[in-house]
DNA sequence: GTCTATAAGAAGATAGAC
DNA sequence: GTCTATCTTCTTATAGAC
């Protein structure tokens, strides 16, 4: 990894832990290992460094929704999965899910930094918003409008539904950022969640 | 309202919008009308002044939480009023403390600043973890359990209960401190959201 | 308790050698 | 591209008059 890279990447640790303000450019440069008047060489200021951060974190983000939507739309695949294999599937797909986000280095620092930085400007807490809830929340309900439209799921709001599914799952994701010692009782959670999510709005009253 | 009270409203306004770092001492004493070196007549340093504003945070929480187990516990009360009224009951205690807590001008500063401030130190964390997940879980359990033993809910988990119902409360707080200007909308689901979760886990089977 | 003046130090950024 | 030396500004905090 170049430079111009390790720097990106040591910032959006500090950052993400201490928040901007409390990160100075010689602790970047320490944790990158050359001095504070080198970094000025690749950016031109420290806030430079943080627009970086989040350009990359975009780019990543649309690659990302590129991908999922690669075949039209991801969430077709996805209530096809779940129509086949019912609760065990939406668990594996929940789980997977979180465990990426959770164990993802990029992601749970760009979370985390984004968390602490939302309310300085009107552009992060809407970037905020749309990454990990609107957009995760309409993902969500247009998967669970197919799955009743197959008569899997019974016929409620599917608003309601994604919000009562994701809230939770995301919750327990900022616990595990919070406490990460907690994870594994957390997980058991989580799990449960699914479950009883599942069971709770399946068409077929195994309850 | 004191110079010294004045002093931890103000720094708390500011803290909660641009992070601790962010404020400076000059800023917090224009707020108040008054020169920075005449706020160490009352504080002996910045830091003493964020100390006191979790001191007065602490004591707030223990004294509602003092007040809610007045009668032994208040989740007994609770349980009985959505026992006799039912989905309008739970509604009407949702939405209630969805407001309180959206529009209480200290309640929504200190989640805030709370919010911002969490990774930078273990304390924090925790007491943030306890404030806004723990202890609310544990009180919606507890109420949710008494439900399923009076006969109104389905025999379901408790605790998964307690998260699906609360999770997606404090989403929507957190959404409209973010973006003020979509309360109505939001408002719109959190409702949408406790009717669902009521009929969908009331034993009667009104769905 | 509030002020003005100022100390003491930290932090972002630049200059210029190598 | 990295370094040392340095500039400038900002920020916390203190001293001492009123």
């Amino acid at each position: 990894m170049n430079t111009k890279q390790r720097i990106l990447d040591a910032a959006l640790t500090l950052f993400s832990q201490n928040g901007y303000a409390n990160v100075y450019v010689g602790q970047i440069a320490e944790a990158v290992g050359i001095k504070a008047p080198s970094l000025y060489k690749h950016y031109k200021s420290k806030q430079d460094i943080f627009q970086a951060i989040l350009d990359e974190m975009k780019s990543r983000y649309d690659a990302q929704a590129a991908a999922l939507n690669m075949n039209g739309n991801n969430a077709v695949a996805d209530a096809n999965t779940f129509a086949a294999v019912s609760e065990d599937g939406l668990v594996r797909m929940g789980m997977g899910l979180f465990m990426y986000f959770l164990h993802d280095d990029y992601a749970q620092r760009f979370r985390k930094m984004l968390t602490v930085e939302q309310f300085r400007d009107p552009d992060l807490a809407q970037l905020f918003g749309r990454q990990y809830a609107d957009e995760p929340l309409a993902y969500q309900a247009l998967m669970f409008s197919m799955l009743e439209k197959n008569g899997v799921l019974k016929e409620q709001d599917p608003n309601v539904m994604a919000i009562q599914y994701y809230a939770p799952i995301y919750m327990l994701l900022t616990m595990c950022d919070r406490e990460p010692h907690r994870e594994a009782e957390l997980t058991v959670l989580l799990e449960q969640h699914i479950r009883q999510f599942s069971r709770i709005y399946s068409k077929e009253d195994n309850v």
